[in-house]
DNA sequence: CTTGACCTTGAACTCAACTCTAAGGTTTAT
DNA sequence: ATAAACCTTAGAGTTGAGTTCAAGGTCAAG
């Protein structure tokens, strides 16, 4: 039986992080001490490895919420489900690659265009192309 | 001199968030009116048009105010001062857009390999990955 | 003269994922 | 026996960019 602070060590994250997960119901402690401290058995280290890698694979606490669930019962649940869970979450991984991508360019142009140089910012081709109405954004 | 719901609906934006662009020290009324409406005039209406370019190439709020600072005072500020908050931007957006592309490999390789099937998930390969010390993210 | 569309304010609420604070109890080592 | 290093709680604060709410004032049309 651990307590917090050695899981925290362990799996690299802050012991407020753990009792946060807690409430959040991710993880609870497998028992409490007689003085109220939260004891973690290696089945509760194992599932904080899954939650550490799940956000590792850029899953939100939410939908970490929802593979718990489904890897705790897993015989009622199907793969299609956890697939679905995995492709939602790369739909929406790449969208949000797309929106940076197009600031990337954007910013690029921007960039490149400008001197960069200490003189007055009177003729910054940055500004200017944020103040006409054709920017290159 | 346009009400604010005119000027909300030229830019595409609501009401709502020009009074918070206002406490934000983004864009101020030109006046108000005997009655208390903000009132803006077309160049308010040019600043407003600056903040919408500038979103709309990835800076955000705080950033736009420094650029609004310098627009503002053009020949008390440099290119350089431009170009730097530009190419801090464009890293930051990098290493965001780096982030999200291991997210999206990861995910790629687990939605690739799980069959998505009707069937339980016992044998899940994306749970199993996530289980496992040596999960493929 | 009333209806509906528009405007005002301050303050609270939202989302996500923590982080911090205060005030105190416990354990371990010296 | 006392200090250092742990642990507990409830609750508030953080960041960013708004949105929503309640309660009310104003303006143009019919
Ligand atoms: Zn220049
Ligand atoms: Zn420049
Ligand atoms: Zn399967
Ligand atoms: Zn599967």
């Amino acid at each position: 039986m651990y307590k917090i602070g050695h899981i925290a060590k362990q799996l690299n994250v802050s012991t407020d992080t753990l009792r946060y997960y807690e409430r959040q119901g991710l993880l609870q402690a497998s028992v409490r001490s007689p003085a109220g401290y939260r004891l973690y058995d290696d089945s509760a280290l194992e599932q904080m490895r899954f939650i550490v890698r799940a956000k590792a694979v850029g899953f939100s606490l939410k939908d970490i919420q929802e593979l718990l669930t489904i890897k705790i019962d897993k015989h009622n649940h199907s793969c299609e489900e956890v697939k679905s869970l995995t492709l939602q979450k790369l739909t929406q991984t790449r969208q949000r690659i797309e929106e940076l991508l197009k600031f990337e360019r954007s910013l690029s142009v921007l960039a490149e265009r400008c001197c960069g140089g200490e003189e007055s910012a009177d003729d910054c081709s940055i500004l200017t192309a944020l103040e006409d109405v054709d920017g290159s954004a």
